[in-house]
DNA sequence: AATGCTTTTGCAAACGTTTGCACTGGAAAA
DNA sequence: TTTTCCAGTGCAAACGTTTGCAAAAGCATT
């Protein structure tokens, strides 16, 4: 139990031979001889040598580890990001070593301090709300850390980038709620200083105006949990004008919205039509299911992952990647079918 | 840009002073004079050096990462869990790398590999459903390694433990049930061979039988996902006694009881009640809200974690400790009040 | 001026690998 | 026989730290 480990030196006294033999025989190099290879590796299998790859990363310098920063864990989609993640980086040999920033610009600092310190291979970002700030990004360059950002991305610093295509996923939302003859929409958005935000609110108004209608700005919330939703809807549903239907920024403002609007004895979708935006689980233990856009957080999570390791391999070199991620219409019952 | 890491040495250098000197200096030791210090720390800064950890690592011996090994990563219990270890760690200044094992033995086989290669300080892990044998956490602790299992426990291996009370909370919610009029309690579970539907199990069996009500076996089914509920509740409703009300193992197959329940015209609780298991929004979404036994993953996950830090700081020694979870019955719409 | 004590600093080894280079011994070539 | 060549092996340095021990420096006490 209290042994002490193997090294590769153990082998070396245990067969009379040097520690660089060993090393070699133990990795294949062709220099040595197959009977020496055998020998090695038969007397490694006995003693159960494990390779210490704290001395292989120091000595090499370099490691196999990809640091991933997420604002929450405890989330679909984030998760279903890191699942991507995960899956990319045991497919092709990396660790994941997982941070969470907990939408905290001070953590988000100390996160890129450790991870620079680990002399990590790479890192796998999304900024945290309160971020407005960059040096510590550049820092990770400026320490030759490969840098791929996700989803909540940094337009200050030169990257690879994934994103979700927040604005073709708004804007089909909204073009089927206007297809099913809802012509007042309310949307009930994030903080505006988001690029989602923009980008699914830049959605929402280009729908209305292919459609002509028309844009009226007290149809416009920052409201985006389901907390918030529940306090707000009633109000917006007793406006001289009340809307036709909502479209939210994310699936728990809809379920809010839903509990409101059935609340106060409305039917959905006849009386009036709720969009979600995120997917997952939620939206079908509503009733009505929800209709919502789905990101595919799990092809982010690929996708990003993927990028980065080129990057950390030395297969793409000088160019920068901005991919895009498809959205999803999911079209199920709190919204109503198309004449 | 491609300026080489600066170290100790160079800061040596710098200083016409000695490197031993310096790592004294940044690490405070007594020895080294203020004045020192103070010219050491304020040149470490003006180069922007950072401490190579893995060089640390290898002279120290050991590191300060936490491998965790989680079946799956997109759920709500284990994500809420991962967030309660990463949170602790951090605090406790660990980094945490995560693993999936996707429920294969294979997988498992693979990671606990690679967490005894990189030299981990400890793991913390819950076995895949595949799992019967349980060599490579025995080669863990060979490795000297710190272990702690967390809910899908291993029985063989003597380590800490950390558990939700399952048998208490399933204990609770059949009362609960009883206590609001039910006698005729249906069962879904998932496959026996789990540790968590035998406890779930005998606490629905004892609940039954602490209130004098007879088991009927015929009511107790292998049903673990929302699919499979929508399949087969509608059969079970229209069996010749049918049941009065619904205990699931968990909130995803309790909603597609919900569903199936609600489809077959009749009105939940008032007809039938639904109790699941798990917790999280799945529960607050539905019409009416569930009712479930919230499991407190988060628990799980900071009392795995400091059990396992304290293990590796060497604060507890000998002694292993079985840590029991306790759940809590929210009672919201899908059962009756009781009279 | 020598001694002793304390404070501060430096030397060198160690952690477990990999790897450039030099060396060995034997076979092939001259 | 000598030379050349090559496959196979070993030596030693290096990666960036920490740390036991020795040495130096400072200072007060004899």
């Amino acid at each position: 139990m209290a042994k002490t480990q193997i090294t590769i030196i153990d082998i070396a006294r245990e067969l009379n031979i040097s520690p660089s033999t060993v090393s070699r025989a133990l990795r294949n190099h062709p220099d040595i001889s197959r009977k020496t290879v055998e020998i090695v590796k038969e007397c490694a299998e006995r003693l159960s040598y494990k390779p210490n790859e704290m001395a292989l990363n120091l000595r090499l310098g370099r490691n196999n580890i990809i640091g991933v920063i997420v604002p929450e864990i405890v989330h679909y989609f984030f998760s279903s990001i890191v699942q991507g993640i995960e899956e990319t980086a045991s497919a092709e040999g990396f660790n994941v070593m997982l941070f969470r920033s907990e939408e905290s610009y001070e953590k988000e600092l100390k996160i890129t301090e450790s991870l620079i310190n680990a002399r990590v291979a790479g890192v796998l970002a999304s900024l945290s709300k309160e971020t407005d700030r960059y040096e510590h990004y550049q820092q990770i360059l400026d320490n030759d850390i490969k840098l791929v950002f996700y989803d909540r991305i940094c337009i200050g610093i030169i990257t690879d980038r994934v994103v979700v295509d927040d604005y073709a996923g708004a804007l089909s939302a909204v073009e089927h709620l206007i297809s099913t003859g809802c012509r007042r929409i309310a949307f009930y958005s994030s903080p505006l200083h988001l690029e989602i935000s923009k980008n699914r609110r830049n959605g929402y108004l280009d729908a209305l105006r292919k459609n002509s209608i028309p844009v009226d700005e007290s149809l416009i919330f920052v409201c985006d949990t389901r907390e918030k939703a529940m306090e707000l809807t009633p109000q917006v549903l007793s406006l001289p004008e009340p809307p036709d239907s909502f479209f939210a920024i994310n699936d728990h403002t809809a379920t809010g919205i839903l509990y409101a609007v059935k609340k106060a004895g409305l039917r959905v979708p006849e009386d009036i039509s709720i969009c979600g935006f995120s997917g997952g689980d939620l939206a079908l233990a509503c009733d009505p299911m929800l209709t919502t856009v789905e990101q595919h957080g799990y092809e982010v999570g690929k996708t990003a992952a993927k990028l980065l390791i080129d990057k950390i391999k030395g297969i793409t070199h000088g160019q920068y990647t901005n991919r895009i991620i498809k959205t999803k219409l999911m079209v199920r019952g709190t919204t109503k079918t198309a004449p």
